[in-house]
DNA sequence: TTGACATGAAACCAAAAGGTTTCGTATAAT
DNA sequence: ATTATACGAAACCTTTTGGTTTCATGTCAA
């Protein structure tokens, strides 16, 4: 149990544009809600929002000063997006010869019946 | 305009854990829809939904062979997801001094005012 | 001590997401 | 011809998402 597979990951974090954004500006330093939140069009409470789903996929963390809460980037989570998308970059440089072949073949072909599939792995991603 | 920015994005298609695990599945062959499905407890057509999504994004090309449709992975959107990551990247060897201010700072001092802030460049994530 | 600021929690809402079942159509097999 | 397969489209339903407004609490400033 590597991840800590709460309630968000960091795939579901990361899907919303809103999301992606505050990432980049806490990137630079940290930040509390109300300067965030002037940078986009829409309700403090709302970025306070995103700030706790990323909070919960660990992408940021926070700490009280007085009575504001600064937030700050924490990059680890992103490892597992990396691991994810690496494992398709074997494919990358197939990309050619797979089109080639997808290109080629005239479809009389039957689909290979058992396939032998990796089954069972369901929720390993 | 390189993305296509159309409905569905590659972040929020690979949002899905199901979607994440078709794109496995097709790294290996093509496949139709019914052999696809049966490695989810979710009906065909639920799955046929999903590769839609991930047909919009770009990740996956279809292709009729009779009576069938045999969907297959196309890895090369994932690239954007890639260089979305590498920008982060960067905040990977200062994580350990950064974590450190965060540690140190006693909080005394105000947030630093004006900011400058990178301002509307709002959605170019 | 009184008021202004910073913020999260709560209640509420509309739209999107993820499923299901049913149906129509094209292709394959008998 | 007729039946079985493969599949997408459509209609429908429930839960999740992304937002809003309102409210209570803690902290800073006068």
């Amino acid at each position: 149990m590597t991840a800590t597979a709460s309630k968000h990951d960091v795939f579901q974090a990361v899907a919303d544009p809103t999301r992606r954004q505050l990432l980049k500006l806490l990137s630079d330093q940290e930040m509390p809600v109300t300067v965030l939140s002037s940078h986009f069009p829409m309700s403090r409470t709302a970025v306070s929002k995103h700030l706790r789903i990323l909070s919960e996929a660990g992408l940021v963390k926070e700490r009280k000063v007085g009575r504001e809460t600064r937030y700050r980037l924490d990059p680890g989570p992103l490892q597992e997006l990396k691991d994810w998308y690496s494992y398709f970059e074997r494919f990358w440089e197939n990309k050619m010869a797979a089109l080639q072949h997808f290109v080629e073949s005239d479809g009389s072909e039957r689909f290979p019946a058992p396939l032998t599939m990796v089954e069972k792995e369901k929720e390993q991603d």
